[in-house]
DNA sequence: TGTATATATTCGTTCATACGCATATAAGAA
DNA sequence: TTCTTATATGCGTATGAACGAATATATACA
């Protein structure tokens, strides 16, 4: 079947995306790259990293498109390749932090039946 | 400082949540689960996979909160936690989906060069 | 050409994950 | 209790990612 065949792509395609996502230097370089652009001496300082270790993530977050860059001379300049990424982990922080509330609810709820 | 530990955290929170959703099992699961709540057994028939294989992708989703059970007798109903995952999904599907586009556009464009 | 700066890659190691397979646990029914 | 069905876990293995340290590549400039 196409359609089963097309549906493992798209998802393959999603995970990879969503993969440069899980990590926390990744998620950092991009919510700071939603900001301005970033060159990748920038970014090393921002992050506190080795230099390499930036060069790295950032390999992993444009050959998934989610930046792209542009050279002037030896600078490489960083970009965000699309706000709705920014979107989606905002979505996704949301749905977080009110997981957390209510988990921090329940916590409450239950020590107050054992007083 | 506090704000940078907490930041820290945060992100960290953020790569859970979305190492969760960087494996194309689990992104099909979620998908489902945004249709109608499933049991272990029919998701297991769903996804054509060995059943030890549909538990332990539930369990890292059940950990991080993507979804929640509800348990009726010796079945075990799974519930899509927050459709909020499904938004940011759909967001990065459009985002991938242009990246696509604008790639193919583009390879189009050398070739025409080419002729 | 050689030098300096910016960025990328390689190598080796360590750690985490996914999976198949077998088995364990949990709950209900006989 | 024993049996059955539903779900979860343990074990061993293979694969892949992250990182530190060193090094390679690329561009500009003298």
């Amino acid at each position: 079947m196409v359609t089963q065949t097309l549906k493992q792509e798209i998802t393959q395609l999603e995970a990879d995306f969503c993969f440069a996502l899980s990590d926390p230097t990744r998620i950092f370089i991009l919510y700071a790259l939603n900001e301005k652009s970033f060159n990748v001496t920038e970014l090393t300082t921002e992050l506190g990293i080795p230099q390499p270790t930036t060069s790295r993530h950032l390999k992993v977050l444009r050959e998934r498109g989610l930046v792209y860059t542009e050279r002037q001379g030896t600078v490489i300049t960083y970009h965000l390749a699309d706000t709705r990424i920014i979107q989606a982990m905002d979505l996704l922080r949301a749905a977080m932090r009110d997981r957390l509330t209510q988990q921090a609810k329940l916590v409450n709820e239950i020590s107050q039946e054992n007083v």
